[in-house]
DNA sequence: CCAAAAGTGTTGCAATTACACCCATGG
DNA sequence: CCATGGGTGTAATTGCAACACTTTTGG
């Protein structure tokens, strides 16, 4: 038996934490369909290409940053794989397979327009996710899926780090958890529950006054792929 | 811009535990390519059919159950996305796409061939995951992903119900888990955690001595999504 | 009666929370 | 000296593992 043959596209759902606030970078569409409409960063995959590679290549149009090239110094940016919409009728062109990216960068430059954008802009998650008829396509449901990943992620994994820049304070890393979560959490239980956790932060020895008070040490990630103990949510 | 059309396949990851074992329903291949060797079921997805409807039919056309038919009065199967799969090269026919799901049965007649299968079987998952080359294609990692998945699942969903008729006892249950996760539990502790955990199982008043001893409540699976608090392994 | 499995009570350790308190800087 | 944020100590509580013990059947 042979194949009925289908396009299959990457979407990417670009996270990050910016003084405090939690979003998502957004495009609004430049050619149809949905022209005019808020959309996710996304686009084919080519004949020769990895679902990972194309998903690293837009988001290299988008952001100019985490190409995975060799040839490329960018920062390397926490990308995984969220799950595949495929119903057919989701995308007018044609019967269309989208997977979906989710993608975590630190508090970047401002985001550059790719081909099919007329612009891109950082939104903040919580508005997008009450208002289901913002985005084109399924991108809703995409976005409440790797959204919700994220927030899982964060109590088991070290994945938090992803938004920060290489150097951080656990007051910076905590700014992450509030902003990921909606929810204020204790600094003084939260700093001991970071720095006990095997594996999840190392200190440099150096400390900065950046956020003013007493100077706070600096961290960088550590080699951990799980959090023993996790940290909890409420 | 045009998209290169690609082949989109769903494969299953069909998993069940009989007498204490944890097994996967595998099938030796009828047809070219890898004709002759353990394989996953699947098959590809029509011009106009979705991905999880995709899974449902081949998932009948394996086991016998669990057709999403409204005709069907097949009990409901358990049946989620894990993962997709499509570095090119991957599949020798061409440029295929392979989105996996998880398939969860409780113990059941004798597997069927499908037409592309010579014949199918349940292997007990450890004897395969310890044998990279068991498999054909790109197999060896959709199973481990899957087994994991439905490892991790167990802690705070209540799927381990999906592995069981539709009435069973504590013990039944905690034979799941242990078969899963393949370590021992303690029966008292297991029972109070159950049984105490808020929409996970209902009591339906019978009993019944099926298993020797002192007559077991029976259940039924509750309406909670998530278990709180979660079943901890070790 | 004994064996086997179901189910309950209790105890002690470990993790977590809530918050009092001290530290180090800038202005 | 005060405000601000960084960081430590500690008591009350909760959660959980370990295991003694009781219950109800079959043989």
């Amino acid at each position: 038996m042979d194949f009925d043959p289908m396009g299959v596209a990457t979407d990417l759902v670009i996270l990050t934490v910016q003084g405090g606030s939690f979003e998502v970078l957004l495009i609004r569409r430049g050619i149809p369909p949905h022209r005019g409409r808020w959309a996710l960063p996304g686009g084919f995959v080519r004949a020769g290409e990895g679902l990972e590679q194309t998903a690293r290549r837009e988001l290299a149009e988008e952001t100019g940053v985490g190409s995975g090239d060799a040839s490329s110094d960018a920062p390397r940016i926490h990308l995984e794989q969220v799950a595949t919409y495929g119903e057919p009728g989701r995308d007018p062109r044609g019967r269309v397979i989208s997977v979906a990216y989710l993608a975590l960068v630190p508090d970047l430059p401002t985001p550059v327009a790719g081909s099919d954008a007329a612009s891109a802009s950082w939104i903040p998650v919580a508005e997008v996710l009450d208002d289901p008829g913002r985005l084109a396509f399924d991108h809703h449901r995409i976005l409440t899926d790797a959204v919700e990943r994220a927030r899982a992620k964060l109590e088991y994994s070290p994945l938090a780090t992803a938004f920060c820049a290489d150097e951080f304070t656990v007051s910076e890393l905590r700014g992450v958890y509030e902003a990921v979560w909606g929810i204020p959490l204790d600094p003084r239980n939260f700093h001991r529950k970071a720095t006990r956790t095997e594996g999840f932060v190392v200190p440099l020895g150096a400390t900065t006054t950046r956020d003013g008070g007493r100077p706070a040490q600096l961290f960088r990630r550590g080699s951990a792929e799980t959090l023993h103990p996790p940290l909890t949510r409420g």
